[in-house]
RNA sequence: GGGUCGGUGCCCGAGUGGUUAAUGGGGGCGGACUGUAAAUCCGCUGGCUCUGCCUACGUUGGUUCAAAUCCAACCCGGCCCA
């Protein structure tokens, strides 16, 4: 049963932007510290809201701030509920779709929730995994279809007249967007009130969601109070900087680390992220003490990126990981003890050596091959091929091979 | 519904009958440099087992030896008016 906080524990307290409301007083509707006291009094957990739309196959670590919060309140006693946005994601924006295609979509939605299931740590020890699946009592996981696909048109226009489009309007990027001219569909007017109806129906007592994500938290406490609930704390952690140091990270802007990536290419691209990212990534992604790090910046950045690797893969395999990407920058091209291994089997020999790449997926075309080979960046156990023509007859050459190209993907060659 | 402007490659944005895979910028990717990075400089940036062949400028047809460029219809968006 959860413990009896007198002061904002470290667990909480980590990597927090915004609690609200936040009043000083001992209201448990207002002070999230005495709704904690209140918990652990009445021996109750308390229900702890995250949604996450499956709408791409892959967890980063941005998203992984929000699970380790989460991860936290379970571990302190609380109960995680996790809502799968499977309708939220479905609707999407209608133009250009035909119904079968929507069809189609919520198939691809469900094989997303199953990748992100498993990622999250489905099944796995909950030594190594993101959330405690194992726990009794510390995760629910539910599907927001179960109650948003059985609204009626009543209940629809009931959810619509608890905001205004003042309100709507209010929110920074619908502004942005209507005095810009760019379009808004009405649906999307719906969405926030699809996910505040979410907070309704688990009865959530804090939401956990991105700074972004304020108005939807916000709008979850309305609709609560409109429900006759008690309403929800919203509980705010910063949006990720991606690798490129400037925007969010997201899969679309491809600055991504995926959490379950070969512990090679997440320690190379940790190590590399700009100097003034460390000390966030530190914060939100590992539980260093951040006055506690290397003066040298570089040192910093190493041990940061071998924490985040270890959470995943084992202080070992994220050690082998840091030496090999030592041997690569000094200029030692083999003996890697982890390089993710791709099959021949596809490749039809005689192969060229720009079809080859694409035949193994490695580059996404063959006219990228191409361009790659000609600009130099692939080499073949670190020897350079120049030649896109260059023809290789048979696989046997090529076996147990590392392929690499630019500085960051590797390959060895399978069969 | 009416008027008007517009829809070009990942994004922005030129081009208004003919060496056009389409100027330029951003972004991305590579190379050099460096403590990884950033900055700077250079190269690349539709697809295809590629000395060639395909597919591309909202969609579909049409005019023409030739169309992103001209015409028609349609679809979609902005603004103004109802």
């Amino acid at each position: 049963m959860p413990e009896i906080p007198n002061y904002f524990p470290a667990w909480l307290n980590r990597g927090m932007v915004d609690i609200f409301p936040s009043g000083e007083d001992n209201d448990p509707d207002q002070n999230i510290l005495s709704r904690l006291k209140q918990s652990s009094i009445n021996q109750e957990p308390l229900r702890i809201k995250l949604g996450i739309d499956p709408t791409g196959t892959e967890i980063h670590l941005g998203h992984s701030i929000l699970f380790r919060k989460l991860r936290a309140f379970q571990d302190a006693g609380h109960t995680a509920v996790l809502i799968i946005g499977d309708f939220t994601a479905c609707i999407g924006d209608p133009t250009g779709k035909s119904s079968t295609r929507v069809q189609l979509s919520s198939q691809e939605v469900e094989e997303n929730a199953k990748t992100y299931l498993k990622q999250l740590g489905q099944g796995m020890d909950p030594e190594r995994s993101l959330l405690d699946f194992k726990t009794p009592g510390r995760l629910e996981i539910r599907r927001n279809s179960e109650w948003l696909s059985k609204l009626n048109l009543n209940q629809i226009i009931d959810l619509l007249g608890t905001a205004t489009v003042g309100q709507m309007l209010a929110k920074e990027d619908f502004g942005k967007r209507y005095s810009s001219g760019t379009q808004i569909s009405l649906h999307e007017f719906l969405y926030p009130l699809l996910q505040g109806f979410d907070s309704v129906v688990v009865k959530s007592d804090i939401e956990l969601g991105g700074t972004d994500q304020k108005f939807n938290v916000a709008i979850g406490r309305d609709l609560q109070r409109h429900f006759n609930q008690r309403p929800q704390f919203g509980l705010l952690l910063p949006l990720l900087v991606g690798l490129d140091g400037t925007k969010k990270m997201s899969k679309s802007l491809n600055n991504t680390v995926g959490i379950s990536e070969d512990p090679l290419s997440m320690y190379s691209k940790l190590e590399k992220i700009p100097d003034d990212l460390v000390g966030s990534y530190i914060t939100l992604l590992t539980d260093l003490d951040p006055h506690l790090m290397p003066l040298d910046p570089r040192e910093a950045q190493k041990e940061m990126a071998l924490a985040i690797t270890s959470n995943r893969h084992g202080e070992e395999a994220a050690k082998a990981a840091q030496n090999d990407a030592c041997k690569l920058i000094s200029g030692a091209k083999n003996s890697f003890a982890e390089v993710p291994e791709v099959s021949l089997a596809k490749v039809n020999f005689p192969a060229k050596a720009f079809y080859l790449l694409s035949a193994l997926g490695v580059s996404v075309s063959s006219s990228e091959a191409r361009r790659q080979i000609k600009g130099g960046s692939v080499r073949l156990d670190g020897e350079k091929i120049v030649d896109p023509n260059l023809v290789f007859e048979n696989p046997s050459g090529l076996r147990g091979k590392v392929l690499q190209i630019g500085k960051k993907t590797f390959r060895r060659l399978a069969n």
